[in-house]
DNA sequence: CAGGATCCGCCACGATACTG
DNA sequence: CAGTATCGTGGCGGATCCTG
């Protein structure tokens, strides 16, 4: 994640670039988008990301997991007990972000789509 | 560019999650926002956008340019001229999807920003 | 002027094994 | 259960040289 920015003292025309840059960086891993859209369903537990997101590394899950909380896009809770539990659950800026984003399938669709007039596919 | 998608078969829940990965992909380029930006404002050549882009090498350039147009977000057009002229100028959709991105700037704008009221941290 | 060709470094991602 | 540690890989991006 996090592909590098090049936004150090651009022309001030491409600011507004640099800034969704950031904001794409911030959810550009491979899974950030699944995770974020099975946590903002609720509060989530490791293992059933882990098979939610099918054919994740721990690893990766782990990285992904750690960046976004690190962004304020994810809230992580441990309870103390045996064995141990953790739930994962989107922030309130997670949810309108996604939101945001998932706005761009109506892009999507009124354009790649198979002719949105009369009959459907 | 073109991270991998690992959407195959998925489980339609995050059908959504697919599409707007798609959507992502096809700008996650470096330098695609900031070559939309430009193109956006008008047909520009390649040399002008090689200095626009401070830093970016040509090969990339026109990698991404390629790709940009394979995608339906630029049209290249050649003059069979001495020297050759060939400019570049996004396309409609382009548009569309700039000005939804750019939209995100509002959403950085809510959050990470520092404190629009009274006190600042 | 607008590229194509070639070589290379770095980083995200993956597979596997081990642990509190 | 929820990680950490280690090793290996592909491919994006960069630098440089060459060409129609």
């Amino acid at each position: 994640m996090s592909r590098r920015n090049a936004c150090s003292a651009e022309e001030a025309a491409s600011r507004e670039v640099c800034t969704v840059l950031d904001v794409l960086n911030r959810v550009s891993g491979k899974w950030s988008l699944g995770i974020l859209s099975e946590t903002t369903r609720g509060p989530v537990r490791f293992a059933e990301l882990e098979r939610s997101l099918n054919g994740i590394s721990r690893r990766i899950l782990t990285l992904t997991l750690r960046q976004l909380e690190e962004n304020g896009l994810l809230t992580r809770t441990v309870y103390p007990t045996v064995p141990p539990k953790v739930e994962y659950t989107a922030t309130d800026q997670a949810r309108e972000l996604y939101a945001q984003l998932t706005g761009l399938t109506a892009w999507a669709a009124r354009h790649s789509a198979p002719a949105p007039h009369a009959d459907a596919p």
